[in-house]
DNA sequence: TTATTAGTTCTGCGCAAACAGAACCAAAAG
DNA sequence: CTTTTGGTTCTGTTTGCGCAGAACTAATAA
């Protein structure tokens, strides 16, 4: 079967953006070559690329492009879909996850303050100022994660 | 000047809390070194801790612990007091920042949704789909930001 | 059956982070 | 001036990450 490529290429404004959204994504704990994979099916005019059109845009080899995209993968950051007739997978970002993103991450906030207050029930009591200030912010942190389902929800309203 | 040092210890449990909190700050960002410091003083009996102890404690080098801690002051996580008399410096943790580190979080919230403005500007109208999910989530940061002040205050008037 | 496609897995390299140990240094004590 | 204290800075080692390139593999095509 003959190729019927488009071969597209990235403006340059494309690829800057790119290299920005990279290195944000990056800063988020993300290894350069997965935070590329990210932006670029952000930036890209094509939603849905195939791994080798991945590679070829970003240079990279195909074993940073393949462990890349597997860890997005099990990261529920991309999924695929295939095309009747062809076996390659087509790659996109998925982006109705970022809601799950936010609970988890208010959940990650509240196994912090659940650890402030495991340190504060070892703490003696001959350091009241030090306990106040941490139970402040244990009380802080729970009221955050427990108002945040309100803020979920008046926002679905306003849409 | 003889030495009336007390020599304290550190509990098993405490040993091990340090541990599973520096594993949690770490994972935050920091190296294991100024992670297990800033565990170290929330943990301890003590709230202020001398160099030679914090090196002690944690069976660091006398680099590592300085790296550490002038990392964490230049973070503004840890400050010093000095005693009447003595040149050494007592290091503790900075707790009325968490505040503020809060207000940064919110404030890349912010910079995130803008860079995923930016993304939008730049797409095709010919993926709508797609499109109406960007705006929607960077809708849905601004919404965040833009209600956190009234968080922050419906706390302060709550205490 | 052989060749091609669409990847995955293995091997090895280069680089930077994290730490130890030693040398170093400035301020205070003797 | 000499020594001690309270660190800082330098040097070297170890460790692990992130990638490339090559070898490999399972499905499809020819």
């Amino acid at each position: 079967m003959a190729k019927t490529e488009k071969v597209t290429q990235l403006t340059k404004d494309q690829l800057q953006l790119i290299e920005r959204m990279g290195g944000v994504l990056e800063g988020g704990g993300l290894a350069p070559a997965p935070a590329r994979v990210s932006a670029l099916l952000l930036v890209s005019h094509e939603t849905e690329l195939p791994f080798e059109e991945i590679s070829r845009l970003l240079n990279l080899s195909k074993s940073a492009t393949s462990n890349a995209i597997n860890l997005l993968l099990t990261f529920q950051r991309l999924e695929y879909v295939t095309r009747p007739g062809e076996r390659r997978r087509y790659f996109r970002v998925k982006m109705f996850n970022w809601k799950e993103d936010m609970k988890e991450k208010f959940v990650a906030v509240g196994q912090m303050s659940a650890m402030y207050k495991e340190v504060l029930r070892q703490r003696p009591k001959s350091t009241p100022e030090f306990n106040r200030g941490l139970a402040d912010m244990t009380d802080f942190l729970d009221h955050i994660v427990k108002e945040m389902p309100a803020l979920f929800k008046k926002w679905e309203q306003k849409s």
